[in-house]
DNA sequence: TATTTATGTAAAATTAACTTGACATAATGG
DNA sequence: CCATTATGTCAAGTTAATTTTACATAAATA
């Protein structure tokens, strides 16, 4: 699975830090899922699209191996 | 979360285990999720949004609570 | 230069997702 | 009736998500 945080938080200039306080989630998650070291659960991808105002396939997309 | 599997179910025409094979999962999973029993993973509600051709936001929904 | 901010990562611990196998029940079709 | 289909659930086991603590490094800034 592909993911746009990083472009996202830099569209907002939201640092990684300030993502995760918002979503209430710690720092070193929001950084895995953005390295796509794991998969978050559909509570925080929805989360996640609430804050960028953007639909959940707008930011996490399957690739053809998923 | 809420979720709308069973209606979307039914408006396919899809058993639980219909839908397990779809998406590749156990029937348990489908049926767990379906009663809230357990929140999927990114790649199985961006797979469920898939099978029945709707956003995710349609098919799972955040609570005030979460 | 010293310090703060942002990021990446790692290890240990806990919780949650998911699988397999099994059993029960209700509804339906032969 | 009997067999099948659909659903709900449970228990045990494995894998994955998430937290906390911690350390390293690069960039920005006082």
């Amino acid at each position: 699975m592909k993911n746009r945080l990083k472009v996202e938080r830099a569209e907002q200039n939201l640092s990684q830090a300030d993502l995760a306080d918002r979503i209430g989630v710690s720092r070193q998650t929001i950084n895995s899922i953005e390295t796509g070291r794991y998969v978050p659960s559909t509570i925080l991808s929805l989360k996640l699209a609430q804050v960028f105002g953007k639909p959940v396939e707008h930011i996490f997309t399957l690739e053809a191996t998923d």
